[in-house]
This record gives structure tokens, C-alpha cells and sequence, in this order.
DNA sequence: GGTAGGATGGGCT
DNA sequence: GCCCATCCTACCC
């Protein structure tokens, strides 16, 4: 599968919400996996608690505060990783999360990578499950995604769709702010998280 | 179809 | 010592 140019730095030193809602149907690529961005979620700086920046620049959220275009990978739970795309200006904390790919090259490998899928739009259905199909791990910490063996690419024709707002899911802190973005009707976004309220996907 | 509970360890108080 | 930007399995309709 053919792919389009490799998204430049300029992309990235945005607003977090513009730049979220702009990586939706971009396409990730690592090696020779890749698949379509459905579903995002954007982690501001400020009063923003939910974000990892919001305790101030640590060892873990140097990446966040550096320069544009680059990855902020870390550990949940212990057990799984999870990919942000670092965006604002050097200086100014903003990233955001790659919650769900639609897989498009390589699916026999990102499989194998995830045997516990049954399906295909489980896939990569999830932060934690898109890293593993992904082959994406911490020590893609701080790399360079306008260059190098991680970067976003423009898909080679570009599809119209509708994009849908929500909560962000598993966020306690800030828990309904409409910064959760995917492509409406997609079928390989997450299932969500039920919270008190009721809200799912 | 659905949900409750456990695995598991880094980061910060 | 507590809190997680999660996922999978077992079990229950």
C-alpha cells in the first residue's frame, strides 16, 4: 500500500485540539506496519489536570515541554505502553494521545504481535493494543516523527468523513472535557470506558 | 450480549 | 502507599 508525504514539523506546532483532530485519518506508520488514525485525544497544558504535564516538567514529561513532532511514549498500569504525538511550540506542553488504528499494511505481522484478537477491528482497537500490533515500545521515547522509522504520513487520496466530539476516556481529572476525537461510524475505534453518567463511546 | 476483577510496575506524595 | 490516559479472562445473562 502506497502512502502520501510524511507530515512536517509545522503540522505538529499547533493547538493540541486542532492538531487531534487533524491526525484523524492520517496514517501511522512503523517498519512495515501502518494503519489509519480513527480515534485521538488531545492533553493540554494549563489547567488541564488530566494531562501528564500538569505536575510539572519531570524526567517522565521532558518530551512533553521539548519541541514539536517528536513521541511521548510511557507505561500504564504497569503492563502496556501508550503513543503521543508531542505538539505546542519548544517550551509549551501539549500532546496528544493515538487511542485506535484502522490497520492498513503489514496485518499479518501486527497480528501475530497480538494473538489475544480475535477480530480485526480489535486489532488495534486501543492505546495499549495499537503499541503491541504496533511494535511501538518506550525506547521510541523522544524519536523524531517527521523522519526515522516512526512518522505520520498523509494518506495518498483523501477521504471526507464526520468527526464526533466526546469525553476523554479513563480520566478522572477533567472528566468531561470534550477533548476525545474519532471519525464518525468508524468501526476500529476503542469500546470505551463506562463511567457514572452513563457515557460510552 | 454484558461486566467484574485481577495482572503489574512506574511515578509521585 | 496510592493512583493510574489498560487489557484480558472468566463468568453471567
Amino acid at each position: 500500500m502506497r502512502f502520501g508525504p510524511i507530515l512536517k514539523r509545522a503540522f505538529y506546532d499547533r493547538p493540541t485540539v486542532q492538531v487531534a483532530r487533524d491526525l484523524l485519518g492520517k496514517i501511522l506508520v512503523h517498519g512495515s506496519a501502518a494503519g489509519v488514525i480513527v480515534e485521538t485525544e488531545a492533553y493540554l497544558g494549563g489547567d488541564d489536570l488530566a494531562a501528564h504535564s500538569a505536575r510539572g516538567l519531570t524526567e517522565r514529561t521532558r518530551v512533553i515541554f521539548g519541541p514539536p513532532g517528536h513521541a511521548y511514549v510511557y507505561v500504564v498500569y504497569g503492563m502496556y505502553e501508550c503513543l503521543n504525538l508531542v505538539v505546542e511550540a519548544d517550551g509549551k506542553p501539549g500532546c496528544v494521545l493515538i487511542r485506535a488504528l484502522e490497520p492498513v499494511a503489514g496485518v499479518d505481522l501486527m497480528r501475530r504481535r497480538r494473538p489475544a484478537a480475535r477480530r480485526l477491528e480489535d486489532l488495534a482497537s486501543g492505546p495499549g493494543k495499537l503499541t503491541l500490533a504496533m511494535g511501538i515500545t518506550r525506547t521510541l521515547n523522544g524519536a523524531d516523527v517527521t523522519r526515522g522509522g516512526l512518522v505520520v504520513r498523509r494518506p495518498a487520496v483523501e477521504r471526507a468523513f464526520e468527526t464526533d466530539v466526546t469525553p476523554r476516556i479513563g480520566v478522572r481529572q477533567c472528566a468531561d472535557w470534550p477533548l476525545r476525537f474519532i471519525i464518525r461510524g468508524n468501526r476500529f475505534v476503542s469500546n470505551g470506558t463506562f463511567r457514572a453518567g452513563g457515557f460510552v463511546r
